[in-house]
This record gives C-alpha cells, sequence and structure tokens, in this order.
DNA sequence: CTCAGTGTTCAGTG
DNA sequence: TCACTGAACACTGA
C-alpha cells in the first residue's frame, strides 16, 4: 500500500535492517519488467560487497547510498513492500530481489503485480525520475505564502494537482482524498478557484495527515478514528463518516474518489 | 468470470 | 505549451 507513509515506514525497515551494514549476497528473480534499464546481474553486481552509507527517500522513490556508485533505487508501484528476515525459509512471496547483510538479516523486496521498479543510479537525485518530481510534502514543505501562489498559479482541478508527483511527491490516492475531505474542499475544483484560507487549510491538512501517518509507520489501524480512510472502502457508496455523514464515489482525475458532498465544497 | 485497484506513463485531443 | 482523458502495463482478490 505505498503512498508516502508506507514507502517511508519501508525505508526505516530498510535502514533498520541495513544501514551500516556490508552486503555478502544478493539473490534475484529474472524479470525485464521491474529491473528497469538494467538487469537482474547488474543491481547484484552493484550491490554485492557493499556498505549501506545510508537510505534516502522522495515520494515514493528510495534509493541506498553505497560505498560506491552507482546506486540501487527502489519504487514499489502499487504492491509493493521491503520485508526483513534472518532465515530464508521466511523468503516473501512474489520477491524480486533478496540482499542479505554480514550480520544474516535479509531485506526482500516484493511486487506481486509487477509495477514496482528497480533501477540503478549515479545520482538519483540529479537523475529522472526522481530528478522530475516536485517537493516531499513530509521533508520540505514549502511554506504558506508559496503553497498559495502555487495553488493559484495552476489551474487543473486541485485533486489532479495534488497527485501529480511533479508538484507534492508522494501523495496518492487515499491521500489526496483524506486531506480534501479534513480540508473541507471539494475535489473538483480547479487549484486556482481556492481562497487563500482554503489553500492554507489544504497545506496545513497535507502536513497533518503524513505526520500522523508518518508517526505510525503507515499503520492503518492506528490512523485517527475520525479519517475517513477506514470508511471509504467496504459498502461503498451510503457509508457514513465518523460523524455521520454519507460517502459517495465519483471518479476525479482519472481515479476513484472518495468525498462527502455534505462537507466537502 | 468480471472488474477495480494505495501507481506511472504515454498517445491523443482540445 | 498546458491540461485532461483513456489506455496500457500486470496481476490479485473481491
Amino acid at each position: 500500500m505505498p503512498e508516502l507513509p508506507e514507502v517511508e515506514a519501508g525505508r526505516k525497515l530498510a535502514a533498520g535492517a541495513g544501514a551500516g551494514h556490508r552486503v555478502v549476497r544478493v539473490e534475484t528473480v529474472d524479470d525485464d519488467i521491474v529491473y528497469d534499464g538494467t538487469t537482474p546481474e547488474a543491481v547484484q553486481r552493484c550491490l554485492r560487497g557493499r556498505t549501506i552509507l545510508d537510505t534516502h527517500r522522495h515520494g515514493k522513490h528510495i534509493w541506498f547510498e553505497l560505498d560506491r556508485r552507482p546506486w540501487p533505487c527502489f519504487h514499489f508501484g502499487m504492491t509493493g513492500a521491503f520485508v526483513v528476515y534472518r532465515d530464508q525459509t521466511d523468503r516473501p512471496r512474489c520477491w524480486k530481489i533478496e540482499i542479505t547483510y554480514a550480520h544474516g538479516v535479509r531485506l526482500a523486496m516484493t511486487n506481486s503485480r509487477r509495477l514496482g521498479r528497480v533501477r540503478l543510479r549515479n545520482d538519483p537525485r540529479a537523475e529522472a525520475p526522481i530528478s522530475t518530481l516536485g517537493f516531499d510534502p513530509y521533508l520540505e514543505m514549502p511554506s504558506p505564502t508559496v503553497f498559495v501562489e502555487t495553488l493559484r498559479s495552476r489551474k487543473a482541478i486541485v485533486k489532479g494537482l495534488l497527485l501529480d508527483q511533479s508538484f507534492a511527491a508522494g501523495v496518492g490516492n487515499w491521500i489526496a482524498d483524506e486531506v480534501l475531505f479534513q480540508a473541507g474542499i471539494d475535489p473538483r475544483r480547479p487549484a486556482n478557484t481556492l481562497s487563500v484560507q482554503e489553500a492554507k487549510t489544504l497545506r496545513a491538512k497535507l502536513a497533518s495527515v503524513l505526520k500522523k501517518a508518518v508517526a505510525v509507520d503507515a499503520d492503518a489501524g492506528r490512523f485517527p478514528r475520525s479519517w475517513m480512510f477506514h470508511r471509504r472502502w467496504g459498502k461503498r457508496d451510503g457509508q457514513k463518516t465518523a460523524r455521520g455523514e454519507a460517502i459517495e464515489h465519483i471518479t476525479v482525475a482519472g481515479r476513484t474518489t472518495a468525498w462527502v458532498p455534505s462537507r466537502q465544497r
């Protein structure tokens, strides 16, 4: 379930497993889709014998800083995840790469629907696709003034803008819906029609939703009960929020959108 | 059996 | 150029 908070939880998991440790073994699955612009063999060569100096994330992308370039970059797509374990018998299904560290811990990336990607980059931040991303709203939220000005300059539907990775990197479908719900804004409104106050509220809700979701390592069971998140699926239309308002489903910006017409204007 | 989906990209259109 | 739509990608689970 990889949007920014899930990906950040994955980065933390990878950091805890591998930071400061040397890679002694890399196993890969033959896959010419997930390995994008590279090969399983090249990724093995890049990692084997190297030490993980640090882990980084921007939006939904993660990469490992090694003691030699290039560095491996990971994107989870719709279904990817990192899994950490010690025994090879615990290797998860749909694994694409398994890294074994000198202290015996293993890290695997899984990807059941194969929309995830593994890439090699010499300077991930300076090269596509990470170089094309906008600000990471967890690490570097723009000031209210800049945020308001940016919205004023964009005609795109506000939900579409939130999903645009070149605007705010890491926001996905449920976060966009949650933030618009909490800010009381109709997802279909053009961004440049939001008032200054609405834009500031949107920014504040984006920051608070991300802060909370990251703080609980994207464990949905620990999201506040007031969030629409818990009721957006399941019974579909007619389901009620925690406050009793009806949730409707429409398509906005090409994505299924859950919203509360009585609260979002 | 059918279809939607927590994502991204690209062709086509206006 | 900008912005939007729909399709494609690939596969699972409801």
